[in-house]
DNA sequence: CTTATTATGAGACATGAGTCTCACCATGTC
DNA sequence: GACATGGTGAGACTCATGTCTCATAATAAG
């Protein structure tokens, strides 16, 4: 029993740096390693002995009101119209987004510095957004053709998650509101035109079942 | 002739600065102040005089092929199509990106890992695409209303620039050739989108002269 | 009881960012 | 020649990151 008592201390340590941190970036803060030891009563030589940086503790601490599951989103809605349904999975992200900015912005610092590759087989992003587009667009998949529907997957992608926000946030200096605005028309609009473009391609009778 | 050739000293301490940083960076380093003060041969004061931050310094370094000013890229364009022009200006800056893709990459890395927030008005991003996209929209300004047209603006500025090459690379995985394809679809889809819209709102005479 | 082992705390240390002060010097003006 | 001005260099200072060493507590094993 004696390694079990060990890893339990280590695990509960482990366990209250990264609450502490979390706990900080909710309150807004984008905290020092020096203010998250001292929010977990933990010295900042320790919390050095479990994750190797800052950025580190901070991309593993765990984000709020994670992102609903696809399923979970779309559970009881029983609508098929892909705008109101992409335009419910973008809200649901958005709102995630807004809630963990801090954390994602260094998450995604930390993926861009790294040489572009994965490393040790350890995807450096995963691709959140794109199982939630598939399932808004699932109910009207039959109305694309397959090569326009890969085209509005990709460009909705770039409304979805943390590079969005930071469009809005550091390039445009939009509100958090009119960012919203900007990304509930684009992505209808994108809905809309991939509509039209898979109607213009076969003539109403877009893909063979 | 005094006050002249105070701004030519100033302008020269300023110029070798910035070639000094971008020398570096060219040579695939990821230098200091102190570094680039010491290559440009003036004291890390005086580039603390000149730019307020390390950050802002590496933004403006000059980039390999630099993005064609809005003058010169539309000088010999007769066209007013909105979506030529638009279409255009992608273009040119997708080059630009796709030249300096690691450059960029850590210019936008470093630039997400402050404290989130513009200090005293100094922006951390220098807005290239702003320009070039109202340079393109601009013989087509009198089709749109005022609010379309910011929300096109808004919403084109999600596949410009840095951001949207991480997007297509890295969250969807795409080649530069598919990354254009999308971008240019999802591009044109936006104007007609907001042409549309303008013509629905006034009934085909959006905007008073 | 004695002795390793292990997590931790405390603190020194090096480096880089960013700020600030003081001295220097070249250029202007009186 | 005396003097003000504006760009510059040198260096001290604060703070945060990240590394390191040493001491101390508690537990484990002899």
């Amino acid at each position: 029993m004696s390694e079990a008592w060990r890893a339990n201390q280590r695990h509960r340590t482990r366990k209250d740096l990264l609450s502490a941190a979390a706990r900080l970036m909710k309150a807004g803060r984008c905290p020092t390693v020096a203010e998250v030891a001292e929010e977990a009563r933990i010295s900042r030589a320790t919390a050095y002995r479990y994750f190797p940086s800052r950025e580190v503790l901070m991309a593993e601490a765990p984000l709020d009101g994670a992102v609903p599951t696809p399923e979970e989103l779309f559970a009881q809605d029983p609508s098929t119209d892909p705008e109101e349904r992409i335009e419910r999975a973008e809200k649901a992200l958005h709102a995630m987004v807004q809630a963990n900015e801090p954390q994602l912005r260094m998450m995604l610092a930390r993926s861009l510095e790294l040489p572009a590759r994965q490393r040790d087989g350890i995807p450096v992003r995963q691709n959140r957004r794109g199982a939630l587009i598939e399932a808004a667009l699932q109910p009207a998949r039959h109305r694309f053709d397959d090569s326009t529907y890969e085209l509005l997957r990709a460009a909705l992608a770039h409304f979805f998650g943390t590079e969005s926000m930071v469009v809005a946030t550091d390039v445009l200096q939009l509100s958090p509101r009119d960012a919203r605005a900007v990304k509930s028309w684009a992505i209808r609009a994108l809905v809309r035109a991939g509509l039209e473009r898979s109607r213009g391609k076969t003539g109403g009778r877009p893909r063979r079942r």
